[in-house]
DNA sequence: TATTTGCGCAACTTAAAGGTTGCATATATA
DNA sequence: TATATATGCAACCTTTAAGTTGCGCAAATA
């Protein structure tokens, strides 16, 4: 199944990986280290964050150092791009409410 | 149960209305309208983008209409934040590895 | 070569999530 | 006041997702 990026972020565990691939590649022996759970499980997430490309392997013998996948993150920037307008206009109209009562005082 | 906001937008409906409600705020029936599914369902959805303070209410007589909330929208925003400055770096290896490329021409 | 180690795949279990129908409540309107 | 409309809540069904155990394969090592 293809994975969609909004899913793959959903979850705790993977957004953990996430945080822990952007400073440095790990093998998904190293994840499981991190995590109360086992190896299988952690790999089931690397399998989600893989399909939607948020992380890229590296192979290395049999070991696998899997790297963050900045370039797809953005998708993300992208999405809320069309919201980062609208909480700056609802901040503006709130700056000018503060004013407003200023001057009131 | 306390909803997350990761979770709450991991649905493609949810992002729907979110950004139906971004441009003008509407009652459930409207945004029932919308969507190939019962006024329940949709009915689902806004509880989950409410009890996670996406939306906000506005009781107007018997109808009620959800406002998109743009600063709640920000804790992505801060989220995101952690990995902007790796996906800038990754760009800069890549400018960079560009570059050389070109003086070896 | 025999054994250990790192990894992925498959089958299974359990919990959660999205959808439905039915019903209760509050407001608007005839 | 009687009726229609807007909404939320509860019960139920079905699908999906997260976790487990078990297994097979490839690479490193004794």
């Amino acid at each position: 199944m293809k994975q969609d990026i909004f899913q793959a972020i959903s979850d705790p565990t993977r957004r953990a990986i996430l945080t822990l691939i952007a400073i440095q590649a790990l093998t998904p022996n190293a994840m499981a280290e991190k995590f109360d759970m086992t190896r299988q499980a952690v790999s089931k997430h690397i399998k989600v964050l893989h399909e939607c490309e948020l992380i890229k392997p590296e192979h290395s013998g049999r070991e696998i150092y899997y790297h963050f996948n900045a370039k797809k993150m953005q998708e993300f920037d992208h999405w809320l791009a069309q919201f980062r307008q609208n909480w700056e206009t609802q901040f503006n109209q709130l700056d000018k409410l503060l004013t407003t009562i200023k001057e009131q005082k």
